[in-house]
DNA sequence: AATGAATGAGCATTCATTCAT
DNA sequence: TATGAATGAATGCTCATTCAT
C-alpha cells in the first residue's frame, strides 16, 4: 500500500530539470518504441512523474517531440558555431562540423534514433523542423561552402546550396545507417570518410 | 432502410485491378494524410471499394505500406538492371542509376512522399525494409563502385560500402527536400550535380 | 490451379442431403468453436459447400443453430414416444427415457455441447427453444409421471411438473458433467443412478 | 466544440463503489441482452461512467462477466459454509444449502439469468467456471452427502459425487425454469420440494 | 442450384488530455 | 506544483449476408 522506495533521490538535480528529465526520457521512450507507439503515460513512467504533470511542462505529446528537436539543434548549431569562429580554411570548418555532427548522434543513440527515424515520420514533422532549426544548419553548410567558393578554394560553379546538401545528405545516410546496423562501430570516424570523398569532389 | 444504388458499378477497370487500385490509392492517401493518420476507410473510399474489400487483398493496413515499398522496390531495381546491362564505364553505370532513382521518384510525388518520409517513421519498418530491397539498391551501387576500382576508375583506398552510402545519402536527401520544398522544380536534374561532386570526389 | 481432388465423393448421398450436410458440418463447427465464434465461412468449408450456398438452406446463421435442435428433438421425441408405447409400468417408461436421453446424447460428443452449452447461451434461444421440443419433452416426462400417480406407483402429492423438472434436471446435469468432465467414462450408464434415486424418492 | 456539463458529478456514492457499481450495471445489461449482445458502451452507460473508465477496473469484457461469477460465488459459498457450520444433521445441511441456493438466484433475477444462461454459453466459460467455484460448490454437496452416509442416513452404495450432482441438477433446473417461466412464482419454496423427492429417495 | 467476391455495419479497446483535489 | 482517476473520441478489422455470374 505504502509507496516505500521511488527514493527522493529524484532531486539529485536541483528543481526545475523536471522539464529536462521529462525530455530525456521522452527520447528513451520514443527511441525504442517510436513516437506514435509511446504513450504519454510511458513517458511520465519513465521520467517518475504523473501523467498530468508532463503537461505541466509541455502543451502535448507532439511538442515534447518538437522540443527534443529544438533543444538539441540550437545545442549543435551553438557548439558549431564556436567550434569554427576561430578557423579560417572553410575545409577545415566543413570537417569540424562534420565530425560534431556525427559526434553527437554517435554519443547518445536514443536521440540519434529521435533524429534520424521519429522525426521523419510525416511530412508535417518534417516541413516544421525543416523550417526550424534544420534550415539554418543547412544554412551554415551553405554560407561555410561559398566561403570556400570566394577564397577559391571550392570549385565555382557548383550551386553551394545544392552541395550543402549534399554534403548533408551523405552525413545523414552514415548516422541512419548506424542506427539500423546490427554491427557496432563508431559513428564520428565515418565524418572522415565523407569529408575526404566530398572535398575531393567539390575542390577547385 | 433500402439499399439502393451503389450497384456493383465497378469494372470499371478490367477485374483483377482491385489490387492496383487499392494500392495506388494507399499510396496517395498515406502521401497527403501520412500513415498513421490514414484511416482504412479513406483508402476504401480513395480506391472506390469497401471497407472490407481491403482485407481481401492485404492483410492489414501495415501490409498495404510494405506491398507499396516491395512492388515499386522490385520494379525500380529491374529496371535499374536493365537500364545498365550494355555499358561498360562504371562511372556511366552509375549516372544512369542515379538519374533512374531521382527521375522514378521525380515521376510520382505521393510515391516519393511514402517512400521518403512515410517509410522513414520508424525502426521497425526501417529495418525490415532495410533487409528487404532497399539493401539489394545498396549492394547494386557498391557492386558497380568495385567495379570501377578494380578498372582503375575510382580510388582504390576507398570502402566500396561508404562509397555507395554517400551517393545514396546525396541522392536521398536530393529526393527529401524536392518533397518538402515549396519550390517547383524537376528532380531528375539533380542527379547531374550530384554524380558530379561524387565521381570528382572518388575518382582515382 | 486446377482442384484435383475434392473428390466428387461427396454424392455419396444422393442430392439434397446437401442440406443434411450442412447442419452436419455446423453441429461440428459449433461445438469445436462455439456458436458466437463460428463463421458461417467455417461451416461452408467442413460441409465443402460454397460460403453462399449455406443460404440457400438455411436463412441465417441462426436458423442453422435452431434446426440442429428442432431435428434432433424431433427424432428423440418420436424415438421415445416408440419405445414406450407397448410398456405398462410408468416406472420402465421413465427409466426407458431417460437411458434414451443420455444414450443419444452420450453417442455424438458434437451433438451433446450443443444440446448441453450452445444452445443454453441466451435467454432468446432458451425461450424459444423452450417453447419448442423441449417443453413438449418435459411435457412427455410429466404426463408419464401423472400416469404413474394414477396408477398409484409415484406419491399422489407430488407437483407432476416439478418432478418432471426434477428428472430432467437431473439427467441433464449428467450430460453436462459428461462433456466438461477431462475423464471418459459412458454416459448413458448414468441413467440408472439416476432412476434409482428418483423413483425411490417419488414412488408411493 | 465546448465540453460543457457532463461535470464530474459522480461522488453520488462514496468513492470505491465504481468497481461495485459496473459489476452490477454488467449483471443487468448481461441479463437482458445476453453477454455477446451486449456492448461494454451499454455497461458503461447504465453505471454511468465512461467507456474507458470500465477499463480502469477490468481488463475486458470478458474479465467483467468472471467477475459477477466470482464475486457471487464467493459469497454464496461463505454463506453457505457459515449456515451449516452449527448443524448436526447432514439432511438439514442440504436442505440449507439448497433453500439458500435458490434463494440466492430467486433475489435477483438479473444475476439469476447471468447465473443460468449467460455463463453457459460457451465450453470455455463452462470449463473456468467449472474449475472454479463451481467445483467447490460440488464438492460441499458430496462432502455433506458422504458425511450423511457415514452417519447412516444416506444410503451407502451410492455414489455421492453422482448424488451431488443429482441434486445440483435438480436445484439448478428449479432456477433456470424459473427465469424463462412467463409465470410469477417464488424461486425458494421450490428447493422444498426437490429436497423431500431427493431426501427420499437417497435415504437409508 | 451453386459460387465466392464484395459489401458495410458493428465494436472492443486505447490513450491523449483534463481537472478536482 | 503535482497527482492520477476519469473521460470519450477515434479506428482497424470481422463476418453475416447478398447477388452477379
Amino acid at each position: 500500500m505504502a509507496r516505500p522506495s521511488k527514493k527522493r533521490v529524484s532531486s539529485r538535480n536541483s528543481i526545475g530539470d523536471k522539464r529536462a528529465m521529462i525530455l530525456r526520457a521522452a527520447t528513451r521512450v520514443f527511441a525504442r518504441n517510436g513516437y506514435f507507439n509511446s504513450k504519454v503515460a510511458d513517458i511520465a513512467r519513465a521520467a517518475e512523474v504523473a501523467d498530468g504533470t508532463v503537461y505541466l511542462y509541455f502543451k502535448s505529446k507532439e511538442e515534447i517531440l518538437h522540443s527534443i528537436f529544438d533543444q538539441n539543434m540550437a545545442e549543435a548549431i551553438a557548439a558549431g558555431g564556436q567550434l569554427i569562429e576561430n578557423l579560417d580554411d572553410p575545409r577545415e570548418k566543413l570537417r569540424r562540423i562534420a565530425k560534431l555532427h556525427l559526434e553527437r548522434l554517435g554519443a547518445d543513440r536514443d536521440l540519434a534514433v529521435v533524429f534520424q527515424v521519429e522525426l521523419r515520420g510525416s511530412t508535417k514533422f518534417m516541413e516544421e523542423f525543416s523550417a526550424a532549426g534544420f534550415a539554418e544548419y543547412l544554412a551554415l553548410l551553405r554560407r561555410t561552402f561559398e566561403e570556400g567558393q570566394r577564397v577559391g578554394v571550392f570549385r565555382k560553379e557548383l550551386n553551394a546550396t545544392v552541395a550543402a546538401k549534399i554534403l548533408f545528405g551523405a552525413l545523414d545516410e552514415m548516422a541512419t545507417n548506424w542506427i539500423i546496423s546490427k554491427r557496432n562501430y563508431k559513428l564520428e570516424p565515418m565524418a572522415d570518410v565523407v569529408m575526404d570523398v566530398f572535398l575531393n569532389g567539390v575542390s577547385a
